[in-house]
DNA sequence: CGCGCATATGCGTATAGGCGCATATGCGGT
DNA sequence: ACCGCATATGCGCCTATACGCATATGCGCG
């Protein structure tokens, strides 16, 4: 559970909008995400596993349901990285000289 | 220049450890961060492309050398996340419950 | 104006990563 | 025990991306 892992995890349009919603603290399941981000099952399940192994999410079962949450013993360093991620991409219409 | 672009960006061993460099805010030579990360000229020179495309760094001709620093224009959010992102690598022995 | 250093880039190759499909597994209800 | 819903995973395919090599380009100098 590193930088890098955490920075890989988050380099995938599905993932990144995967966190933002799972970002919020509640916690959610892979139907709700597929749902939400118009996903098939098996790609969503599969992010949602690349998210848990980067140590982003947790996950508990919960009767026939899995439920993703954020990883609250995610270290100080790297929950900086998401809260950035997170908010640069809700703050969506930005713009600057390159 | 967006969210996802600058994530990308830093999801890549060498560029990360680059952009590290970059980030102090001096000017530095392609041939420079060859010989710091270890790496081929053309490997090293790609890589800056990359990060100059991401809009996280900007280049100057100076002579026969090109001098990257960090893109003093680059939307807070986006500094954000490069910022949380050095500063999780530098802190690099980390560990929690996963 | 020819040469050498620094950097960029075209090209082919290798590898990583994302996807769908089919199937396996876990779990509750009947 | 069986069935169906929710989720995970093996497999093959396809695309993206990183790399090295060779070569092109920019620039100062003699």
């Amino acid at each position: 559970m590193d930088a890098f892992l955490v920075l890989s995890a988050l380099a995938e349009p599905t993932r990144l909008a995967a966190i933002q919603i799972v970002w919020d603290g509640g916690e959610h399941c892979v139907c709700e995400l597929m749902e939400s981000l118009d996903a098939t099952q098996s790609r969503m399940s599969r992010h949602m596993g690349v998210l848990k192994s980067a140590g982003l999410v947790v996950d508990r079962r919960d009767a026939q349901w899995v439920r993703y949450r954020r990883n609250p013993d995610l270290p100080r360093e790297l929950v900086a990285i998401v809260d950035a991620a997170v908010a640069a991409v809700e703050s969506k219409p930005q713009r600057a000289a390159a």
